[in-house]
DNA sequence: AAACGGCGCAACCGCAAATCT
DNA sequence: TAGATTTGCGGTTGCGCCGTT
């Protein structure tokens, strides 16, 4: 059995102090987001590695923007999320100055929240309840719901898209097609010989996230993407 | 003015992937 | 190549703030 990150005895949990705070910004400014593991101890904190890191990329980064999100920035999470489903670094990844928690969080309290109050299922970007026609769109602000509709214009003969501009959620698994908002990811696609039932995208996010993970697609399901 | 409830944010936890030895 | 270690991610929780009753 793996030991845990750091004792947790003699740690401070909880909310961060200045005086932490500063030690951390200190430390990094010098040296680098070196090894957080060995950090705490050097910068001479009493927080394990993954909690500096956190305050660190949540909180301290100089680059993040903070403040409210704009209304291009929440579209752009929709049709993010539509795509990645929950990944939320690869979502925060097209954000400048945004994290994940961030990010996240953002999506929780107030976007999920939003789409369901439209009848909207945020996990997969459905109508949960049908509204049938197209001059009562399910959104009060019609300029959402006319952005996606405008991304699922394009779609190939394949694509089921109704009224509100119907998105599946590729990690849903369905086997379905995919109806996907022009979004300029980079994408890369490989079929692995060990597995031909798997087909591999690597989804490398443009905004300076270090990982690139690997979404897995049953090769039945069809994606559609748009030029 | 006090109590209560909802909301938003920061931080923690557990797990998996990536990297190191 | 396998096991150990570190890093990163997503889900969840806890707490403070604010509006309502």
């Amino acid at each position: 059995m793996r030991k845990p990150c750091c004792d947790t005895k003699d740690m401070n949990k909880g909310a961060w102090s200045k005086q932490e705070d500063q030690k951390l910004i200190d430390y990094i400014k010098k040296h680098g987001e070196v090894c957080w593991r060995t950090l705490p101890q050097a910068a001479g904190l009493l927080r394990c590695g993954k909690s500096c890191r956190l305050r660190w990329i949540n909180y301290l980064r100089p680059d993040l923007k903070r403040g409210n999100f704009g209304e291009d920035e929440e579209d752009l999470i929709i049709k993010l999320h539509a795509l990645l489903g929950n990944r939320w670094s690869l979502i925060a990844g097209r954000l400048p100055g945004r994290t994940d928690n961030e990010v996240k969080n953002y999506w929780n309290s107030h976007i999920r929240r939003k789409l369901i109050s439209k009848g909207i299922d945020p996990n997969n970007h459905r109508l949960s309840k049908k509204i049938p026609t197209l001059q009562n769109p399910p959104m009060s602000d019609n300029s959402k719901s006319s952005d996606l509709k405008d991304n699922c214009k394009n779609v190939t003969s394949k694509a089921n898209v109704d009224s509100y501009g119907e998105i599946s959620d590729a990690a849903s698994g369905e086997d379905e097609s995919y109806a996907l908002p022009d979004l300029n990811l980079d994408l890369t696609m490989s079929v692995p010989s060990a597995s031909p039932s798997i087909a591999e995208i690597n989804l490398k996010p443009i905004h300076e996230s270090k990982s690139s993970r690997k979404l897995h697609f049953a090769s039945s399901s069809t994606l559609v993407l748009f030029k």
